[in-house]
Order: C-alpha cells, then sequence, then structure tokens
DNA sequence: GATGACTACTGCATTTTGCAGTATAGGGTG
DNA sequence: CACCCTATACTGCAAAATGCAGTAGTCATC
C-alpha cells in the first residue's frame, strides 16, 4: 500500500485491467497493440509496473494454468478502479515530441544535401506506414468492434488524432522536399532573404483555419 | 577516445558547437530555447554529454574568466565536425509521441465526462500556448536573424513543422470538443453505432489532400 | 525424440532522471 | 560598506527506466 504518486504506465495498466482480467504477458501485448503510440515505454517496464500495482493492493492475483505452464492472472481491485477514477480528474502532463529526424533538419548544414533530402524522405515513409496501421486497426475496430467494444467511441476520437498526426508529417515532408528541390547545398539558402522569410511566413499562415478533422 | 554510439544529446550538442564555442551553461541553456521540443531530455544530461564528449576528444576546453569565476569555454575539435558529418549520413529513429492527455481520452470512460471535457480543454490551450512561442520566436528570426543566422532557413523548415503539429492538437481539440457537446457520459456513446462509425470515418477522411503547409 | 519458433517472463548492468546542494557574481538597500 | 536577494553555473546522489541477454515451458513438424 506505499503510495507515492503512479508512474502513466500503471494507470494504463489499472485501464485496462478494468474492461477484463489479463496475464501479465497479455497485458505487455495489449500495451504493444497500440497505446505505446501514446505513451512509449520499454517492454520491461510493462512487468515492473504490474509488480508494484499489486505490493500497493491496486491489483490482485489469482493462480490458471494454461497446459502444464502456471500462469498468474490479473484483476482490478475495487481500490485500483478507485485510483483510476481519481486519476482521471487531476491535471495531464503536456504532450513531448521526440523527433530525431526534425533535430538532423536544424543541423543539416553540416551534412549534404542529399542527407537532407534522404532524411526527409525516410520521415515521410515511416509516418506514411504508420498511418496505414492506424487505418487498417479502424477499419478493423468498426468492423468487428475490437477488444475493447465499449470504448470504441474514444477509440474513434484518438484514431482521429493519430492520423491526423500522420498526415501532418507527410503534409510537412512533402512540402519540405518541394522547398530544398532547387537548393544547391544545404548552406547557401541562409543568404537568400526572400526566401528565408517565406519560409518562416510559412508556419504561420498554415494554421488558418485550424484543420477541422471531420469536415 | 571511448567510441561506443553516441546519443542524440550528443549530437545536438556538437550542432551547436559547430556555430561557435560556448560554456557549458550557455550551451545547455541554448538547447532549452527551442531544441528541447525536439528532443527532450532532462537538463542534467546536457553537462554529462558534454564530459562524454570531452573525454571522447570531439570537443576541446579553455578556461576564461567573467569577472573572478572562472568558466571553462567549450569548442568543436576537427574530429567532432567530422562525426556530425557522418552521423548526417545515417537513419533517423522514427518520431515518437508522448501523450498523456490522449491516454486519458482512451481511458475516460471510468471518470466523469467533465474530466474529459476539461482534458480536452487544457490540451488545446497548451498547445495554444507553444504555439504562440514558436510563432513569436520565427517572427524574431525574421527580424534579427537570430542566434543563429547560417541556419535561418532550417529553422523556417522545422519552425513551419512545430506550428502546424500545435495548430493540428487545436484543430482536433476543437473538433473532439464538439463531439463529446451532446453525450451524456463517457459511457453511453459506444452503444450508438452511426455515431461510432462516424467518429471512426472522420479520421480516415481528414488526410486528404495531406495538407500543403505553406499553401 | 530432436529441432526450431513462439510464448512468457526475470536478472542485471547501464543510463537517465529528478532534485537537492554548493558556491560565486552582481545589484540594490539601509 | 555590510547585508541580502537573485541569477548564474554547475555537481552529487538516490531512484527509476532501459536494453538485452538468459531461462524455461509449449507446440507443431519431421
Amino acid at each position: 500500500m506505499t503510495n507515492r504518486e503512479l508512474p502513466t504506465t500503471a494507470y494504463i495498466t489499472l485501464g485496462l485491467l478494468a474492461s477484463r482480467d489479463w496475464s501479465a504477458y497479455q497485458l505487455a501485448e495489449q500495451v504493444g497493440r497500440g497505446v505505446d503510440q501514446l505513451w512509449p515505454r520499454a517492454e520491461r517496464q510493462r512487468y515492473n509496473t504490474l509488480k508494484r500495482l499489486v505490493a500497493d493492493g491496486l491489483v490482485a492475483t489469482r493462480s490458471e494454468h494454461a497446459g502444464k505452464r502456471p500462469r498468474t492472472m490479473y484483476s482490478l481491485t475495487p481500490a485500483g478502479r478507485d485510483e483510476l477514477g481519481q486519476w482521471l480528474a487531476t491535471t495531464a502532463a503536456p504532450p513531448a515530441l521526440e523527433f530525431e529526424g526534425m533535430v538532423r533538419v536544424l543541423m543539416s548544414d553540416h551534412g549534404s544535401i542529399d542527407d537532407l533530402r534522404r532524411t526527409l524522405e525516410e520521415m515521410r515513409a515511416d509516418a506514411a506506414a504508420k498511418r496505414a496501421l492506424f487505418a487498417e486497426h479502424a477499419a478493423y475496430i468498426s468492423a468487428t468492434g475490437g477488444t475493447f467494444p465499449e470504448r470504441r467511441h474514444l477509440f474513434g476520437l484518438a484514431n482521429t488524432f493519430m492520423i491526423g498526426h500522420f498526415d501532418h508529417i507527410i503534409g510537412w515532408a512533402t512540402w519540405a522536399l518541394a522547398q530544398i528541390e532547387r537548393w544547391p547545398d544545404t548552406v547557401a539558402p541562409a543568404a537568400d532573404d526572400a526566401q528565408v522569410r517565406e519560409l518562416l511566413a510559412a508556419g504561420l499562415r498554415a494554421g488558418e483555419p485550424p484543420r477541422p478533422p471531420g469536415a
């Protein structure tokens, strides 16, 4: 029952256990099927967190066996359900983006124009692949209801965000590739005042109106 | 000269030192002025990484003094410049998003509709504040050239991305708030098949065409 | 009954983080 | 000019998170 503040991973675990009981591995697997795109943490942490929750009395264990192998099933306790509800009433940490590719864009004056072009192309390809994954998943949920049918509406909200997020990366990368099309190298364009001014202004214009996803 | 792979923070440091010499504190401060939105790491790491780079011979030190206090100035060695160039020729890690607010959206069937509404509003407000910061910074660079005038064009590319990113969050949150407007609670809408189907479809429609930022 | 692929984790050495702690500089106040 | 406050400029350390190798059961195939 030691109760220092729980990490977000713990609430994800509680949230999954709120729907049904799972084994540790199933739980870890479920997290890997999507939520980890919103809260990326090492797989190892999923097992550590579970132990912590049991120690805190928020999750209960029960022994079963699949064949001859024993497996522990985990379930939410009333205290755990309570904790989840209380968490939802508090304020979330602001979103954070980790984007090494964009760091490279900023530093690309120390590399070749081909390095820059390749970086942008890889960003676009990666985003397109992930978009496809989310689109596929949405179609699957729409057709079958998915693993958490009681949360389909919430999944719909989050999924729309993710698709838009990847579309934004794809759109930006396409635009950036067009911008650098005629650059002789990664250094010279800094001197072209008109072009620089235009690039800086592009960002400011981009948001009017702030894209309505369903329109 | 121990050379296991360097972390991305190291390349950011090398990239800043490629423009001019800095003290450790100035360097840490510069990182806090923007790049940390693309590569968020604890401030502590900025000092650790610098020591590592000196040990590896990629960065050289020189003693100066501001008043009576001695301060160490850091500068890039030829080996360091080389390392930076080589890094740019390799492949970047894919972007990762850490978004606790969206995790709460997914779990919000265990909280009140007001919790959900508040979460969405906080997300929107936070994104609007950050967008304003980036817009301000762009105006400042446009007017004065900024601290890295030789990189204005690259900053323009990255800044356009960041503004679009925050606009996407703002736009999505606004849309989501409109969607939940008439929800009686966070649980019932799962039963409304038409609405769920509509929510899931919204995401798929959102990306055509994949928004050209400057258009 | 041996083999290889998958399931289901645990142990442990490193890395990273968060934060408290230290110490000097410079400016304003009585 | 002694004092206090705030900003600068970091370091030390305990605790948390990560990466990855290791272990061991299961199941299908030959």
